[in-house]
DNA sequence: AGTTACATGTGTGTTTTACATATAGCGGAC
DNA sequence: GTCCGCTATATGTAAAACACACATGTAACT
């Protein structure tokens, strides 16, 4: 069976520009648990937020949750039908540098947006 | 042979954070055939100014300029042993739509980063 | 009993990026 | 005159990132 960003395809063919972070996801969900402990459901809800995107891969949140936690970045705990996940030590440290790098991605977009206006 | 983004390993066995924009290399790519018409090689060299990356992989680059050629966004003439590319009309809309694609970007990671100093 | 929402996952195809390598001309070192 | 580095353009392919389909179970509601 034939697959593909169909939801990303726009009139011409084309794929739609998002200009996306590369596994951006990673560093929106380290930012919601330091905010709370949350369950995979909550934060597949509440990504959106963050990623602007209308709604995120569950299954690929799931498996992101998992190898975070098999990092030792996040910590879960089985309850009540859900597993609550929250945020290490070393999650947070991990966050920061995510934060850092997103600073310094600005920067290069300004750069390339000022260039570009500049021959407009 | 066993591969991966070794170049962008950390001490701790993890990856470099570096925060990138998806297929960025493009955009790039668009402006600095805006700015005017270059070859590959003159591309290969000139891209780090605007990726931040020390170096763009050569073989991905001739590659996408052959796709962004056989989709009418770029021209080329061979001359003198080279290949010079120039910006079509197409490509000139494409980059439009990268730039408002990459400010809603900003707008986007600037969320991200003021919720992140919020709870420091 | 059937549908919807909550909740957690696996399987796998597609796209993008990283790395290795091939080819060829040209100019200087030796 | 051939070895070496630089310019210049590519192909092959492994790994990583992402998209989509689907499986499974509980609880609520109608």
């Amino acid at each position: 069976m034939r697959h593909g960003p169909r939801s990303r395809r726009r009139s011409g063919g084309r794929w739609r520009v998002f200009a996306r972070v590369e596994r951006f996801t990673e560093p929106a969900l380290l930012l919601l648990l330091r905010e709370r402990p949350a369950h995979g459901y909550d934060l597949l809800e509440r990504l959106p937020e963050l990623t602007g995107e209308q709604r995120v891969e569950m299954g690929n949140l799931y498996r992101l949750l998992r190898a975070l936690e098999d990092e030792g970045l996040v910590t879960s705990e089985w309850a009540d039908g859900k597993r609550t996940y929250s945020l290490s030590e070393q999650g947070g440290a991990l966050l920061d540098q995510w934060a850092e790098a997103l600073r310094r991605s600005q920067e290069r977009t300004e750069l390339f947006l000022n260039r570009y206006s500049q021959g407009r």
